[in-house]
This record gives C-alpha cells, structure tokens and sequence, in this order.
DNA sequence: CTATACTTACCTATCGTTAAGTAAGGAGGC
DNA sequence: GCCTCCTTACTTAACGATAGGTAAGTATAG
C-alpha cells in the first residue's frame, strides 16, 4: 500500500479559491489542475464528476443551513435577536462560499440551491411572525435577514464582533425590535 | 433596398428571457437563435459579437443607475425618503435584468459590473450620512439599500404601490428614521 | 443594380470525460 | 534482506460534443 495524499483537499481548496474569484461556470478543470501542477485526468482519481466536486464543496453548507433552522424552528420560543445572530454566525463562518453561491445562482440549479434559498426566506419568516405574516411583516424580514448576509460580505475588513454588533442592531431596527 | 426588420430588438429580448431564465453562460447563441427560428451566424449581422449583445442588454440599466445618482448628487439636499424611493422605482422597473445580474456577477466580471456595484453602494452610503460614515451607519445602509433590491426581487406579485411602501417603510426603520 | 438580411458550410478551441498505462511504496512470504 | 503483489496516485492520449466565430454565397425588396 502507499501512503495517502492530500490532494483531494488541495482539490477543494484551490477550486473555492477559483470558483470565488472567477466564477465556477467560468472556472474549468483544467484551471484547477494547473494551479496543483497535477493533470486534468488526477481529478477524476478523486471526485467522479466535474458535479461532484462542486457538490462537494457546496453541500456541507447546504446542511448545515438546514440543521441550524431545524433546531431554531424545535425550540418552543424563538428569541429574535438570537435568531438574528445565530443566522449571522453562519453567513459569517462561510461568506466566501455563500458569495459564489449567489453570484452563481444560476449555475447552481442543478443542485436546487434557488428553491432551497427561497424555502429558508420563507421559514425565516414564519419564525418570526408565524404562518401567515402580514406584507409588512414579510418585508420586515427579507430586510433583516438578507441585510445580514450582505454585511457578512460587503465588510471583509471589519472584526467579526463589531460587525456582528452593527448588522444585528441594524436588523432589530429593521424589524422595528429593541436591540 | 429593402426596408429594415426588427430582428435585433427581438433577438434582445429573447436574450433577456433566456438569460433570466437559465443564466447568461448557460445561454448559447444557438439557443437564442433557435428560439427566433433563425441561424446563429444570423446574430452576427446585428451584434459584432456575444459580449456585445450581452453589453447591449445591461449597459443601458447601468447608465440609468449612474444617472440616478448623479441626480442626487446633484441636489443641494438629500431627502432620505425620496433617495429610497427613487432606488425602489428604479430596481422595481428592472427587476429581471437586475436578478440576471446579480445571478451572474462574475459572468459580467468583463463589463467592470463588480467594482460599479460596489462604487454606488459607498455613494450611496455618502448621500445619506457624509463622507466618513461610522460602520453602524455604513451597515445601515447596507441594509436598507439591499433591502429594498431584495424585496422588489422577492414578491413578485404584491402591487408595486403597495410593495414600495411597505419597502420603504421598512428601509426607513432599518436607517432609524421617520417613514 | 444595390443594400439588407439572412443561410450554408466550416473552422478552431475548449470542454468534460474515459481508457489504458505506469511509477511509487507499504504488506506478506521466504 | 529481498522478491512479489497489490493498491494508490497519478500521466498520456484521445474522444465526442459544443462553443464562439468567419467566409462565401443567396433571396428579397426598393
């Protein structure tokens, strides 16, 4: 037997680089290959498809999404500021891979991001104001939630706490809460 | 001679619903024109290139967009609430092109879309609080403006009247100021 | 006759993908 | 310590499909 590489993760690793900067329709993997100084054809040894790969990284972010607004929507009463800051939490810890997936939306249909992204908005809300909230209220909520993932990208040099501080304050006023 | 045809504005908006609906690189000219029951070299008579027809259908929004701010920078004194409204009417009237846009970011990487985005948000940040904004009010913004860009992507089918206010009402709460 | 608005045929580049071959190196028997 | 075997981790070569793009020819209407 020989000893296994890490080559799988470097995969991964410079495919998010590329994918982030450069888009991931716009990124082949040859580009990929080139970058690990390996052959297109070593891919293949690691991820089946050019989708798996993309999968791969998308996926586990898919997930995690989900579990956090399971677990919030098992709790017997919601606290609006800890929802505000749990959901920047996340958007914070993978704001990188969250922009290639709303700059690429389109790219990502095959994986049902689009219809996944809109289930959430709507859960987010019904969390907040219940089954059947009213259009202000829903307005409200887009506001809030979508404020915080743009300000988890729209600031990259600002500390995590500060803006954590400033986008959630922002939200509670938005939803018209104290802070 | 024989008298002009409307092929062009008919290949633009054939462009505009496809690129809408499955992503401007998914898109092929073979596509487009197969949709319009025309040859793909066909398209070469009326756009020189695809980067071209894909410039012809987002440059002029951008040129609107710039023109917009250039207005308000002009005014002697901004009005918080006419400044969202007017941001609301004019994402609402190009809503579709604007969700092809931000679908597809680093697709249109080429026509500098990235950095301009950026550029309006900081201006639009220096309308409302000055040159050197605090980042509470910098998230502010960024919430109320994106906000408003969300919702008239969000609800396509409450009345646009009703969608402003409340779109506006909630980006006023979000700015801390009176709707 | 001439400008317009195309079509037909074809080019080259690049894409994801596959088949087949190979160097490296630990495991097990002797 | 050495040989054999098998797995790991690739490389080389090539495939078919499709992309954007071009050159040359043609039907139509003023």
């Amino acid at each position: 037997m020989r000893r296994p590489s890490d080559t799988k993760q470097r995969i991964q690793e410079v495919a998010r680089e590329l994918f982030a900067k450069q888009g991931v329709q716009r990124t082949s993997l040859q580009d990929i290959a080139d970058r690990l100084g390996i052959t297109k054809p070593a891919l293949y040894y690691h991820f089946s498809s050019r989708e798996e790969l993309v999968r791969s990284i998308v996926q586990p972010i898919l997930d995690e999404e989900k579990a956090f607004l399971a677990g919030q929507e098992a709790l017997a009463e919601v606290k609006p500021r800890a929802l505000l800051e749990g959901y920047f939490d996340f958007h914070y810890r993978h704001r990188k891979e969250i922009v290639l997936m709303l700059s690429e939306l389109t790219t990502l249909a095959d994986l049902g991001v689009i219809d996944l992204v809109l289930d959430w908005r709507e859960r987010l809300v019904k969390l907040l104001y219940g089954p059947e909230p009213t259009l202000a209220q829903a307005t409200r909520a887009v506001i809030a939630f979508g404020g915080i993932q743009d300000c988890t990208i729209q600031f990259p040099d600002v500390p995590e706490d500060e803006l954590r501080r400033a986008a959630v304050d922002g939200a509670c006023a938005a939803l018209g809460i104290a802070p």
